[in-house]
DNA sequence: CACTATCTCCCACTTCTGCCCACAATGTAC
DNA sequence: GTACATTGTGGGCAGAAGTGGGAGATAGTG
C-alpha cells in the first residue's frame, strides 16, 4: 500500500499544469503509476487518489445502497466531481477549471501527502484550516498515533 | 529494536547537510541501514525515526479512518512535515528547508538519542527546554517514570 | 467544411538534489 | 611519536526536477 507523506508546494502555470512532486512519484505502488481521480474533498481542498486506491473506494461506494435517498445522495454528490487524470511526460497534471474554483487554487498548488490518499489545497485554504488547528489538537493527535507503545492495547 | 542514546553536536553546511553520529549510525539494525523518516516533533526539534521504527507508526496511521473528519486531521497534520531521507554516501543526511525553518535549526544541529527515535534540535531552542527544566522537575520526573518498580521506596 | 477551444507533446531554461572527490580533524595501534 | 583508519566538513559537477512557451493534434460548434 502507497504511503504518502510530506508537503509540497508548487505553481499551477496559466494552462492549469502543475508539477506532480518527485518524492510523491516514488511513493506510487507500480500498478497506480500515472493514473489518477481527482475530485472535491470535504475540507476545502481536492482528493487525489492513485488509480490502485481509488479502486479501493469505488469498491466502497459499491456497496452503499442506491435505493435510499440518502445512497444516491451520497453517491451522486461523492462521484460528480470526480475526474480521471494522468501524468504528461513532464510529470505535471492538468487540473481541471470546475475543480481549481471549488478548491480555490489558482496559481499555488499544495500537495500534501496524508497517506493512502494525497490532497490538494490552496495556500489560502490551507493556512485557514492551520489556524483552527490548536496546540491541544496537535498533542493530542500525535498521542493518537505515537502513544500507548507500552500498555499492550 | 535499535536504542539510541547519547548526544551528538554537528555543523549543517550551506547546502543544509549534517553528518549523522557514527556512534547512532552503529545502533541502527540492519534493515533501517540508512533510511530515515524525519518529522515535526511535539517539542521545538525534529524527530528522526530509522525505516523499520517508522514502518511501526505508519502500521498504527494505517488503522485511521479516512472517512472521519477527525481521521483525516491526525494524518494530515501528522504526516504533513514527514519527509524520508537517506544517508549519502558520506553518511550525512541533508535536511529539508521546511523543518529546519520549523525546529529553528541554522548551522547547528544536535542529536539527542531517545530510545527508539532520534531527537535532532537546534542550539537555541534545546538549551530554552533545559532552562525551563530545573533540577527539581527532573527528580521528580525520574522518579515516576523509573521509581517505584523493583525497590519499594 | 472551416473555425475555435482545448489538450498534449516537445523543447528550452533554471534550480536544486545527490554524488563524487578532496582534505582536515580526530582517534587508535604499534 | 608516527602511521593509519575513521569521522566530519566543504566544494564542484552531473543529472533530475520544476517551470514556461510554442506547435501540432483532437474534438466540438456553427
Amino acid at each position: 500500500m502507497p504511503s504518502f507523506k510530506g508537503e509540497y508546494e508548487h505553481s499551477v502555470d496559466n494552462k492549469g499544469r502543475v508539477a506532480f512532486p518527485a518524492k510523491l512519484r516514488k511513493a506510487l505502488s507500480a500498478e497506480a503509476q500515472e493514473s489518477f481521480t481527482l475530485l472535491r474533498g470535504l475540507e476545502p481542498c481536492l482528493y487525489l487518489y492513485p488509480l490502485d486506491e481509488w479502486e479501493r473506494v469505488e469498491e466502497r461506494l459499491s456497496q452503499v445502497n442506491s435505493f435510499s435517498r440518502k445512497g444516491r445522495t451520497v453517491k451522486r454528490n461523492f462521484l460528480r466531481s470526480a475526474e480521471d487524470l494522468t501524468l504528461d511526460k513532464q510529470n505535471r497534471l492538468s487540473l481541471p477549471a470546475h475543480l481549481m474554483q471549488l478548491s480555490g487554487i489558482r496559481d499555488t498548488a499544495i500537495f500534501i501527502g496524508s497517506g493512502e490518499l494525497i490532497e490538494v489545497w490552496s495556500p489560502e485554504k490551507l493556512e485557514e484550516a492551520d489556524e483552527n488547528l490548536s496546540r491541544d489538537d496537535y498533542e493530542e493527535l500525535f498521542e493518537m498515533v505515537l502513544g500507548g507503545n507500552e500498555h499492550g492495547d
